[in-house]
DNA sequence: GGCACTAGTAAACGTGGGTTGACTTGGTTG
DNA sequence: CAACCAAGTCAACCCACGTTTACTAGTGCC
């Protein structure tokens, strides 16, 4: 077996927390954290509990405990995730939005930010857990949409609704390049020299919508 | 366990090959082939050697007999999908290459030739194997850069070499979520809906090029 | 026909890893 | 302090899966 522990130690503040014991909410998303490092980088099969449980401290049985199982894990990480879109994000401009998406893919203020896109395209198999990240997906999908001019109710718009999701799909697909292969130039390329050629293709699928 | 056995029965002509026994390469290229469709679908954790032995219909230990290992044989399809990236491809045009490229995602002959663009993202967590796919990522980078004007001489033309990986990255994004999701409107999207937005991307990334 | 060689099979082994159930620890309440 | 309960640990269980070893069955050659 090759892939071994690994992954940078994470040790995150909520570390010292639970290492202090004895609050089952803070060890709960303790676990859920860790949990989704694990399953958006390395896939659901590849994650072991037990790694996950190593990385927070504590024990494997209480995965079972709290989540009921892996997949109750892996769940819980995908309705996190799900939760996390909602927040702000009152209706925005194109520009703004596109904005947004760069600097997430390119100059995250948290390193594994972008990384937590990339849950969305992991499967662990489960008819539930597979819905929940379609219905993330499909609100991700409405709100860039409607943010670049979608609306329901006007047809003439309804195309938009394809090139947001591209977009996105654009979006995993290079966060999916830059992390899971060491490829070359995309791996090292920066911030800036991903920014122009990204906006381009944003702006390609976004803007200028009435092109029918 | 919900990953059961699943996949289309595949039951390709080669099978009925393979069914009369008796001819280890014929096996050996059925077994490269049924593990193709595997790991490029569910990924290397997820895929078992059972299942691959049992598409083709023959006993589990020729694998290890005939590609050493699990890792051996994931290699030899990764091999493969390198070889197969070179064959044709004179260098063409921009245009040529990215009706190809569309070609290639939304409406190609066989429905499963897509799905071997996914394989470049699945990794193993072997070093050699990783190196192979790298490896045909960049060699796949430099053709279409190439395609689109690049030189390796040429210092104005090297933001190009990006920008076809990130063409690449796009496309991969797009038949990820196509296939490993069911998400809408982009499973379900025709080819000709497809074909405009995409492209419109693909020209803002390869076409122009002297935008500097 | 006998012999050697290779394709393929069958069954068992070892182990990684998810899960379970009994036990321990520590804080809280009366 | 005793009693209780929730948080957390420990050890064992069990099964899926990659791999190995011993065996069977076709095929061609003298």
């Amino acid at each position: 077996m090759t892939n071994e522990p690994a992954l940078p130690p994470a040790a995150s503040l909520d570390e010292e927390l639970v290492r202090s014991g004895r609050d089952a909410d803070i060890t709960r998303r303790a676990l859920v954290r860790a949990a989704r490092r694990r399953f958006a980088t390395e896939g659901y099969r590849a994650t072991t509990v037990r790694h996950i449980a190593a990385d927070v401290g504590v024990n494997v049985a209480l995965i079972s405990r709290y989540f009921g199982s892996k997949e109750g894990l892996f769940e819980a990480c995908m309705n996190r995730t799900f939760d996390e879109l909602d927040p702000r994000t009152r209706p925005a401009g194109v520009d703004e939005v596109i904005a947004r998406l760069i600097s997430h893919v390119a100059e995250a203020p948290n390193p594994d930010d972008p990384l937590q896109l990339l849950l969305l395209l992991r499967s662990s198999g489960d008819e539930s857990a597979d819905a929940i990240r379609r219905k993330t997906l499909e609100a991700y999908t409405e709100k860039l949409a409607e943010a670049a001019g979608w609306s329901a109710d006007d047809p003439a718009s309804q195309p938009l609704l394809l090139r947001a999701q591209m977009a996105i799909a654009t979006m995993l697909g290079l966060v999916m390049l830059r992390t899971s292969t060491e490829v070359q130039p995309l791996t090292t390329a920066s911030a800036a020299e991903l920014a122009e050629p990204l906006e381009q293709v944003l702006r390609a699928l976004l803007d200028g919508v009435a092109k029918q």
